[in-house]
DNA sequence: ACTGTTGCGATACACCGTATCGGCAGAATA
DNA sequence: TATTCTGCCGATACGGTGTATCGCAACAGT
């Protein structure tokens, strides 16, 4: 035993909070989809043991959890918005943005109600925004209604993102690709109007698509503030 | 080969198909959520051992997405619709109810393309509604916003509903039981219009919130329909 | 009847989330 | 300072998962 080989002392353990856990889990998720995150991945990006998580975390739905709220900080927007109608449009494509930057948030969107504290400032956010246009049940009415409109458009232009991409296609060729059996479907012309769409339909940008559906539903929510229920 | 269209194994000693090999997989989602499928219980329910699934099915995602199929089986209606209005809120409040039926759906909804034959069949069904009424491209945008409202809305209706389920209370009380947390975020007064929410909103039914939200966008799609763009 | 072949499913593997509790570090005491 | 006590951390363990592999039993062909 000389001075060389003397063992190191016990690592003191790096202190760990949830912030890090999270980051790390975020990381995990961005690079190999949510089903890459695993408690033993996570603790073993912060050189820790695995049991050594649920000293800040109780289970891992919750982890999830507060994946979410994580990316809600970078959905909720810096300045007060002009109006209602900006402040809804601006969270919407803020959330888009967010679920193409982390595609996993659209596995996890919708999916449990959002309690965090950046969830709650998103919300209080937008409420904020309608205050005042027309009754509290309005209001909501609208805000879940948009809510309800781009979770859906979000989920299904990343669920069709990931298809397109397996298969290595655009979406216009998606159908020689993806399905044989699609086309054959489409050959016994039990489907004339869906082998129209696929025939003679023009490929759409999706952030456009997504943006004229959430004008349409805007414009409804307008119509419905502007006059409010008797 | 894709999942739809893979062969039937040699009938040779077939106690098996992937029917009730998917009526299974329900059966025990029915019960138990979707966490509750396995391929060895789902083997179980049948006799056999988990391989012997693999025969049928290549995958565990594939199995969901034939259960997703099933039921849509259920949601196709038996005849045609009045008008594309009454087709879609049918389609609309049909899904809902599938999901009521099966919460295990709302984890599923949006999240893999439908590809499947009766996935198929309700997505034409559906464009057939709508078909000659102004453009393709109006007429995918407005089948993609209705279906982007309640696909949305109803996974927020049964994430909602297992929240309540979860702390056994009403959608008023919820605030106290399930989280002590946001009473105390509330309490801090960083979230007025969330408070004001909390305690002055109305308990509203499910089924309306979801009727309503549903009629504002189908009055948005109304008016695109009637005018559609240059 | 014997053999060759095939396809099925028991076994095995890597990995998961998390309950348990032995042992060690720091605190309290003598 | 020496010793006992105490709390808590994390190694180990457990029951489960999806699925790859391949020995063997059962059929087909002669």
């Amino acid at each position: 035993m000389t001075v060389w080989d003397r063992p190191e002392p016990p690592t003191r353990p790096a202190p760990l909070d949830r912030e890090r856990i999270v980051a790390a889990a975020i990381a995990l998720a961005d690079e190999g989809g949510l089903e890459a995150v695993s408690l033993r991945k996570v603790a073993a990006r912060l050189d820790a043991g695995p049991m050594r998580l649920y000293g800040y975390i109780s289970t891992k739905e919750e982890l999830f959890d507060l994946m979410v709220d994580e990316v809600h900080a970078e959905i909720l927007p810096e300045e007060q918005p002009g109006d209602w109608r900006e402040a809804l449009r601006t969270l919407a494509h803020g959330t888009r943005q967010a679920a193409l930057r982390h595609e996993w948030l659209a596995d996890l969107l919708g999916g449990r109600p959002t309690l965090g504290p950046n969830g709650l400032a998103v919300t209080e956010a937008t409420l904020a925004a309608l205050d005042g246009l027309a009754d509290l049940d309005t209001v909501m009415r609208a805000v879940e209604t948009v809510s309800a409109y781009f979770t859906g458009a979000i989920r299904r232009e990343i669920a069709n993102l990931r298809a397109e991409r397996a298969t290595g296609l655009s979406k216009h060729d998606w159908q020689r690709a993806s399905g044989p059996h699609v086309m054959r479907m489409l050959a016994t012309g039990r489907f004339p109007a869906l082998a129209k769409v696929v025939h003679d339909g023009t490929e759409v940008d999706a952030e456009a698509s997504f943006a004229t559906g959430l004008d349409w539903v805007l414009d409804a929510v307008a119509a419905k503030l502007a006059r409010p229920p008797a």
